[in-house]
RNA sequence: GCGAGAGUGGCGGAAUGGCAGACGCGCUGGAUUUAGGAUCCAGUCCUGUAAGGGGUGGGGGUUCAAGUCCCCCCUUUCGCACCA
């Protein structure tokens, strides 16, 4: 041992971190009041729930401490912060990894909370554990099921015959958001089709207000919020009727290029399309058709879109009637029409349609343009090789001809309105959102299917249907509650008949699309919720959490809280003012960290090597905090310098001269060299509070750095100001890196946490120099620096700069022909 | 194909239209040390001995001034993907 490092504090992070997390237990520091009070401010600092799955990884580390963050300094400003935590504990991927383990999937999942609460623990992030919400105990679902009767009340929640996606390795189905790529987005098998019963939440009721509330939702990101107005998928257009030519029966489309009308030379049925059955095919058509449709619903969804651009389809032997001009056309089943889009049936306009163009060349059906680029260059057949599918003049159609753009698209659908074949319409790509899943690990739905009185709601206080305990869990196709006698049957609550239970499970989307509020009051025995409870903690103020979630849960939970607001629960129409989405944690090479590639890097253990707040600042200092990081130590080896040789040593230099945090210094109380350093305090604190809005703590960390750097505490002669600036710099790190700030805060003789002084605010009369240095540029480019007074007048700062040696040179004695001055900051002559 | 981002040293990344590369890693040199994978100091965009010149994916434009704003292209990430 050297001298140096004799002298060096040991930063015994083991003994601090515990004893100050225990002294933090012991204070409920994290605790949100019961009741807030209305009169001060409040903070409802939400971070995504976990899904336990094991223990928590790198990528949960860096969203929580990120929450944290913003959760501590929130306390420091005085809020009353709600900042609670819970468990996304139902669903498939529990379930399997259960199976797989030969465990049961609650033993599996309840361990797995254990294990990761205990490490959430001990990265010491501010939850108020008294709030944990578990969504797969009976305390919870009970209130996930009584969601369902509210929405079934409603008509929101209903059944339907219909074709769903269903996982053949899961043996389940799933929602179309749970679809990606056509494959099952955990199991990544591909998807099937099948015909069943299920149930759905009518979440299209709510799409026009999905997308148009996004505009009322400025502290949300532009991307997310178009994703989601994407997914919804709302266009405008018409409807209009056509008719089948043998039996004069209506077959509507619809189309958003009405304009486009007069093009039409055949129609298409999606194959799955119960039209297709009422067209009554006899004989030689109807064997082809039959056989087409039996091909087609063999096919999967992605080998369907995957063609590439080949289409193909069966002619029915039937025609239709178009209705604008009664000529007769073709009517075909293809398979790249979507049945569950608009009517199922489309008119076809290859001249103006992509698709359309492909199918008519490869079968010989006539194209017709009726649409010119504008009135002087027209189109010319021969010369396509693809459809005109721009916006242009209309040709061809009869009274229409000339019309062009929206007056086009109206005057087609207002004439078609006026005769009764047609009228205005929008359409959503958004599906209702299937519910139903057949498998042991979710909420039971909690309906009861009688012979007589059809699907009855449990009544409410039956609530909750308890999911049975059973031996037999595995999925095998159908519910295997199905197969439990003393749980399916019982009395229908309405006639007292003879009744079974619906077998099947909720999708836990359903699970997270309300726990937010559980939060607000977690014990309630009797209601999911206080609502005026929820009155004064929603909306939540910062909601974090990853961009998977654009299209599903976060479109899930801003219906539940729309339909919440419409029967009176909540007040607010949005659940959430402000989203962040963090960045993923990646490996060193960019690889997704999977326990099955073995890359899977462990808070713990660095914890464990390097402490809790190394190793947090690590990883905010890697990378701003939407950004995505590729994991490396490397990183650390820095910010511990900084912190073992730097930052802790400060203390040392406290004098224990207690100064007011709150007093602000006058310049006579100051040598050159402390108001400098004054100065830049200002100036930091300034900044840190700027970037912290931003949770850009990269940043906050490289103020710190250059501060304490220039901080040579030696120099300092006044003692206030040199224990003011050593107790302000501990606020300012304290967000990020709680236990090191705490211990020297109580070091330096505060009894009260630091958590409980007021974060830094900076002296308004002392963020600026009053030397400063200007930029002086000829032509724009940069050629010489002028030290000025603060705010010196224009002529005297031209005059200095034209007699600088080097800026004189630049000039060349040319003639100045602007000069362009920006106060304080910068000068540009321009020369000719 | 459509939509939304992103592109800055060897690397992670800074920069309200106003001094590009802060801060850190790495690297180079030096000091100290029995030793260094410790610590401290200095250097580190390219070119040039220097003065200078050039430089933020490429090309154009707006401006006194562009990494930043506009247009075109390239690359890349994410989302959607036959939505009529």
């Amino acid at each position: 041992m050297t001298d140096k490092t004799e002298k060096k504090m040991k930063y015994n992070f083991k003994e601090i971190e515990s004893k100050w997390q225990a002294a933090w237990d012991e204070e409920e520091l994290y605790r949100a009041p019961e009741n807030p009070d209305p009169k001060r401010e409040k903070f409802y600092m939400l971070v995504m729930f976990a899904y336990p799955s094991g223990d928590i990884h790198m990528g949960h580390f860096r969203n929580y401490i990120i929450g944290d963050a913003v959760a501590r300094r929130q306390m420091m400003m005085g809020r009353q912060v709600l900042h609670p935590f819970g468990w996304d504990a139902f669903g498939l991927p529990a379930e399997r990894a259960a199976i797989k383990r030969g465990l049961h999937p609650a033993d599996w999942t309840y361990k797995n909370i254990e294990v990761s609460r205990r490490t959430l623990k001990k990265v010491g992030v501010s939850f108020d554990w008294a709030r944990e919400v578990i969504s797969c105990s009976p305390e919870y679902y009970k209130w996930t099921q009584w969601f369902f009767v509210q929405l079934f009340k409603k008509g929101l929640a209903y059944q339907k015959e219909g074709l769903v996606n269903w996982c053949p390795e899961d043996k389940t189905v799933l929602a179309n958001e749970q679809v990606v790529d056509g494959r099952c987005e955990r199991c990544d098998t591909i998807v099937e089709k099948k015909m069943l019963k299920q149930w759905y939440y009518k979440i299209t009721d709510y799409a026009d207000r999905l997308i148009d509330d996004l505009d009322t939702l400025p502290g949300w990101p532009e991307n997310l919020k178009t994703m989601q107005k994407e997914w919804i998928g709302r266009s405008w257009g018409a409807e209009i009727d056509f008719t089948i030519k043998e039996t004069g029966e209506k077959l509507p489309i619809f189309t958003t290029r009405p304009d486009t009308i007069f093009g039409v030379t055949f129609m298409a049925i999606a194959p799955e399309s119960p039209l297709i059955d009422s067209l009554n095919l006899s004989g030689k058509h109807k064997a082809v058709v039959d056989e087409y449709r039996a091909k087609a619903m063999k096919r999967s969804e992605i080998d369907r879109a995957s063609v590439t651009g080949e289409k193909d389809g069966v002619f029915t032997g039937k025609y239709a009637i178009n209705p604008f001009n009664g000529e007769e056309i073709q009517l075909w089943v293809a398979d790249y029409v979507l049945a569950h889009y608009g009517t199922g049936a489309v008119m076809a306009v290859p001249g103006h349609d992509s698709r359309d163009f492909a199918f008519a060349k490869k079968y010989d059906i006539p194209i017709k343009i009726v649409i010119h680029p504008d009135e002087k260059s027209k189109l010319d057949l021969k010369k396509m090789d693809d459809a005109y599918t721009e916006y242009g003049v209309m040709v061809n159609s009869g009274q229409f001809n000339g019309l062009a753009g929206q007056d086009a698209l109206d005057k087609v659908t207002e004439f078609a309105e006026k005769k009764g074949f047609g009228r205005k319409k929008k359409n959503f790509k958004l599906r209702d959102w299937l519910i139903s899943r057949q498998r042991y690990w979710g909420a039971p739905i909690p309906i009861i299917h009688c012979p007589k009185c059809g699907p009855v709601a449990v009544p409410e206080e039956n609530l909750p249907v308890m999911l049975p305990q059973v031996e037999n869990y595995l999925p095998k196709g159908r519910s295997p509650l199905a197969d439990v006698p003393e749980y399916m049957n019982v009395k229908c609550p309405k006639c007292g008949g003879e009744a079974q239970r619906d077998p099947d499970t909720q999708d836990t989307f359903v699970c997270s699309s309300w726990y937010y509020l559980r939060y607000i009051d977690p014990q309630n025995a009797d209601k999911p919720f206080d609502k005026s409870l929820a009155g004064k903690w929603m909306p939540i103020d910062l909601y974090i959490g990853g961009i998977t979630h654009a299209t599903g849960h976060l479109i899930y939970f801003r219906f539940f809280h729309k339909f919440l607001n419409d029967i009176g629960w909540v007040k607010d129409n949005e659940p959430a003012r402000n989203m962040f989405n963090h960045g993923m944690v990646l490996d060193s090479t960019g690889e997704v960290m999977s326990k099955s590639k073995g890359n899977v890097v462990s808070p713990v253990d660095l914890m464990d090597r390097r402490g809790i707040d190394i190793s947090r600042l690590g990883m905010y200092f890697t990378a701003p905090s939407e950004k995505e990081v590729l994991w490396s130590e490397d990183v650390i080896v820095g910010i511990e310098k900084f912190i073992l040789n730097r930052f802790y040593p400060l203390v040392e230099n406290y004098r224990g001269s207690s100064p007011d945090l709150k007093y602000y210094f006058k310049d006579n109380e100051l040598s050159a060299y402390e108001k400098e350093l004054y100065i830049k305090l200002n100036q930091l604190i300034k900044r840190i509070d700027e970037d912290s809005e931003r949770l850009q703590y990269n940043t906050v960390i490289a103020g710190l750095m250059e501060y304490v750097r220039d901080f040579d505490s030696g120099k300092v002669k006044n003692d206030k100001l040199n224990d003011y600036i050593i107790l302000k710099l501990i606020q300012l790190i304290a967000p990020i890196a709680p236990h090191l700030a705490e211990e020297m805060w109580r070091q330096t003789g505060n009894v009260e946490s630091v958590f409980k002084s007021q974060w830094p605010e900076y002296d308004p009369n002392a963020i600026v120099f009053e030397n400063i240095s200007i930029a002086v540029q000829v032509n724009g480019k940069l050629r010489g620096l002028l030290d000025i007074n603060r705010d010196a007048p224009e002529d005297e700062v031209i005059n200095l700069a034209l007699n600088d040696a080097r800026i004189k040179n630049h000039l060349d004695g040319k003639a100045i022909i602007k000069k362009i001055y920006i106060r304080n900051k910068l000068l540009n002559l321009v020369i000719k």
